[in-house]
DNA sequence: CACTATATTGAACGTTGTTCAGTTTATATA
DNA sequence: TATATAAACTGAACAACGTTCAATATAGTG
């Protein structure tokens, strides 16, 4: 019955997380089920909890390869130095990523451990890093001391941005003009930043 | 084994309502169950589906119950006439509700119907409802012939929002300064609406 | 070749949503 | 008042779920 050494136990998480990724991506998260990942990489749904400690711990595991490939996109786009047409530039990429791949985007937001669960450490550090990318095509409108103040912006107006996205996507936000869902998030960033300006600018509050 | 006429369909109905609404509120989704509901109601499980659908007909009308309470307390707010000031105040009001009741505001946004099902007609409108309030106090702002505008700016604005509690309260959104979370949000309203001022009045692109 | 360690299985447990034949009871009819 | 009809309700069952773990087959070691 056993096998042994087919893969390693690390090309067996590997593929574990491919499957795992594969399913969510092709198929939604409601696939997603210790016996269907099983089946995709041959084996039985035991093995996994091998290589995992749980099935939410393959879900961290696969949200965290997602804002990997976040961070992979986000990361490319060459910015100019103009906070509001790089913020912008950076929502496209943003939303075509979304597009593209909406279970992964959902299940990056909609799953939620259980009670007293907690992130492994590493989690947070790679949602940082999304969020360093935001803060870089904001450098321009803050000063070198203004560091707080940059990631306090960065979030609040990602933030925002996500909501967009979450309830357009899921369809309960209802859109009353012929605008597309970019389009108003493109007004969202620009207004925001305007009002920012208007200001005195260096203190946004 | 049966029995009859204790009580009517419709008080069955709302018994079950509450019961479902007492459970997400108190102990969270996760523990409403139908075996959980049938108890709390002193019937068997097969008793609920004389009543709804499935479970997920239970869900939408217990969310619409919420945003009829949501509805409820935002309509109470006197407005002054005076949008940013207005728009803050409503936001005190929501922020109150989902502390009171985050479990009740999670499942708002948390759930999903499965593809292909639709949400009945009477849902939408309770979500127009309450953003009908958000509309009201950007009165000011728009002109008569601006419906359209006004509202669109309404929904982003609220999207917004609605995002930031999103991140904040499942706590994927690292706060970097000693702000509150209602603080940062006012803020947010202030720049938006600052930058719609700031650009040709009455033509907010 | 025998032994040990470990990778893997497969069956099992408890729980879930959902269905439905059967039973009980209230009401209508005669 | 007796009987028939219709409806309410049950309870057992089904399939699928996450998870566990004793049993087992195999790879490596001495």
């Amino acid at each position: 019955m056993a096998r042994r050494a087919d893969h390693s136990q690390e090309e067996l998480r590997k593929m574990t997380l491919d499957a795992a990724i594969g399913i969510v991506d092709e198929e939604g998260f409601r696939k997603l089920t210790a016996r269907n990942v099983a089946r995709a990489i041959g084996y039985t749904p035991g093995t996994l909890y091998n290589l995992f400690a749980n099935l939410d711990d393959i879900v961290v595991h696969l949200n965290g390869n997602t804002l990997d490939r976040l961070y992979d996109v986000l990361v490319r786009v060459e910015l100019i130095g103009e906070a509001e047409t790089d913020l912008c530039t950076l929502l496209d990429v943003y939303f075509e990523f979304l597009e593209k791949h909406p279970n992964l985007w959902n299940l990056l937001f909609d799953h939620k451990l259980p009670d007293g669960v907690q992130l492994p450490e590493w989690y947070p550090k790679k949602v940082d890093r999304v969020f360093s990318v935001v803060e870089d095509a904001l450098s321009p409108m803050f000063g070198p001391g203004q560091a707080d103040q940059r990631s306090q912006v960065a979030r609040v107006l990602w933030a925002s941005v996500h909501g967009f996205c979450a309830l357009a996507t899921s369809g309960k936000l209802i859109i009353v003009t012929d605008k597309t869902v970019v389009e108003m998030a493109h007004s969202l960033i620009s207004n925001y930043l305007a009002g920012l300006q208007s200001k005195i600018p260096g203190n946004p509050r």
